[in-house]
DNA sequence: TGTATATATTCTATATTTCGAATACTCTTA
DNA sequence: TAAGAGTATTCGAAATATAGAATATATACA
């Protein structure tokens, strides 16, 4: 049998890839199939550099593969079950829905006072 | 409809209160209910600070509840459906077991080699 | 070969997380 | 009220994460 510990740091390790907007953004697109990463920068409005640094957070933790073809390289989830971790936080949110509905309500006139 | 980055601000919050090997014990052991912060420091052999700073964040981002009972406080997961969560990164990791297998191998070896 | 394009890496500054030690708070009970 | 038990908070140090600027690498193509 395996240490617990050593098991416990794995999933940490996966919410750790996960606990970041962008990265969370980015695994969203890849759901719907892959992309090069110029693509995801684009759509996701990032600095090359930043983008690059957070894909290879996502590498590191084996969350998304590189697939290189010529100049670019198209990046996917490395597993699909992946999407099944993505829906039931999903579903957790939904049921919180109002709560959270009224935190963002909360940042929205808190980002609008900022500007 | 809100803001799309809000939302993924709030699921990064989440996954980042589960992102600690030390977080992630203390939630599998309130799977099974509530337990005060005194029995999760004993079973979890924890500094006392050190679980107090744990069970805050996981207070902050709504993951856990405290109730208070004379002396001690008895912590239980907030939603339940937070373990559907941790089920799908359970069945998540059974699909990876093989290559886990092999990093906890390696990841033991190397520890044997630090004592 | 030279140049442009796509991506990755390194560097630096800053912010955040984590830990243990010390301290504070809050009940209970003598 | 004083003492003790159970928790929480604060503080300082070390480790880690993040952003942007600069640089490096790899491939295509003139």
């Amino acid at each position: 049998m395996y240490d617990a510990n050593a098991l416990r740091r794995f999933k940490a390790d996966i919410f750790q890839a996960l606990a970041h907007p962008t990265r969370i953004a980015m695994v969203e697109l890849l759901r719907n199939g892959e992309f090069s990463a110029g693509k995801l920068i684009e759509l996701l409005k990032l600095e090359q550099a930043n983008a690059s640094q957070h894909l290879s957070v996502l590498r590191s933790k084996q969350v998304v593969v590189g697939r290189k073809e010529g100049n670019q390289v198209f990046y996917s989830l490395r597993d699909p079950a992946l999407i099944e971790v993505l829906d039931s936080l999903r579903r957790y949110f939904q049921r919180h829905i109002a709560g959270v509905r009224a935190t963002l309500k909360k940042i929205s006139k808190l980002e609008a006072r900022e500007r």
